[in-house]
DNA sequence: CCCCAGAAGCAAATATCTGTGCTTACGATG
DNA sequence: CATCGTAAGCACAGATATTTGCTTCTGGGG
């Protein structure tokens, strides 16, 4: 009596009902010809009813941003390596291999798909970068704690997180040897 | 009788019709309360009947490419400095002033939304990205005939065009002074 | 074990978007 | 100035998306 020879379906938890419709998202953002993004899509795919997203998210914008917060997160370990140069290598090491994949690229792009549509004060979309840069944040920290002088958010941005981000978003593949180094010796080498 | 004491509404040409859709498409995504970007807002902005953008678009994605098309090659004069860092400096510049604005920053924004979303064969993707640097091709064929060496297109991507975009999308300004300059230093400074 | 709050599913109503047939104005051409 | 092709506008007809009222299940506390 595992299962009742399969009625039509069975009602799932809230989390899983959550998980479901994310990894719904990164499917139809990454893998197929073509249709666009909406809910009643997301919720066919994750085989649930459509009022229930409706109702738990409210818009496609609310969604995809508790995806994305939620799979950085999860997607990004973050120990310490001891090292201001070795904890920025391992975070582009890991978003280069990131980006080799489709569903990795879908979720950069879910990324810029959350930001905030309008926001006339851009502080908003200001700080919604802040949060989705809290890993970096974090390094620059510990690297501070250790007496090491880690070279300006903007910087890393500029060098690091900007070829990263446009890279995914263009679908431009990195390349194939050596690229997470090039970017952070780079950044590291020259300190204008 | 200049006009006919303001019937309903004028009918415009072609030309001008296209050109206060485009116009809209900038509007929306640059200066209001976060409505979504959809076609009847868009007509109705643009005070133009929506079948009329139904018909000649057909939809969203090709509205967008071709407002992107047309206003990146509006907005970029491109004239020749008679040296690589010369016209890599007037694009950075050009570049560095235009997502100084809302309207600016929204046709960045508009360029990655206007990306094919879905393309597994992400080649599709990667030639709309060329089409849209144009300008910097030009720029680098231009001083491959002068007997400069221009770095290759990847490496003004990673340091020069990824900045920019990167900054337009989360909406972070960039520095007051010597920004435009700074890009271009590095990227031609060490040619790794 | 029973009960309750919270959330999922279902069905149906409403709102919104997308597309079609037709009429009418614009502007180019002869 | 007359004619004709093109594309805009209008009204209406699907097709989709969003919302609501209600029922039913799940899981945690008494």
């Amino acid at each position: 009596m595992t299962d009742k020879q399969a009625p039509a379906r069975v009602r799932r938890s809230p989390e899983q009902v959550r998980e479901a419709v994310h990894q719904a998202v990164i499917d139809l953002l990454s893998d197929p010809d073509g249709e666009d993004l909406n809910i009643p899509a997301i919720a066919q795919r994750a085989g649930v009813n459509h009022t229930s997203v409706y109702r738990r998210w409210g818009s496609l914008d609310a969604l995809l941003a508790d995806m994305v917060t939620t799979r950085l997160e999860r997607d990004s370990p973050l120990n310490d390596t001891g090292s201001l140069r070795g904890d920025l290598l391992a975070w582009a090491q890991a978003s280069v291999a990131s980006i080799r994949t489709p569903q990795g690229r879908a979720l950069v792009r879910a990324v810029v798909l959350s930001m905030p549509n309008s926001t006339q004060a851009q502080d908003e979309r200001a700080q919604h970068f802040r949060r989705r840069m809290r890993s970096i944040e974090q390094i620059r920290e510990r690297a501070t704690a250790r007496g090491e002088d880690p070279p300006p958010l903007e910087q890393i941005l500029d060098q690091l997180i900007a070829p990263f981000y446009v890279r995914a978003i263009f679908g431009i593949d990195p390349p194939d040897h050596g690229y997470p180094e090039l970017l952070v010796d780079r950044l590291l080498g020259d300190r204008n």
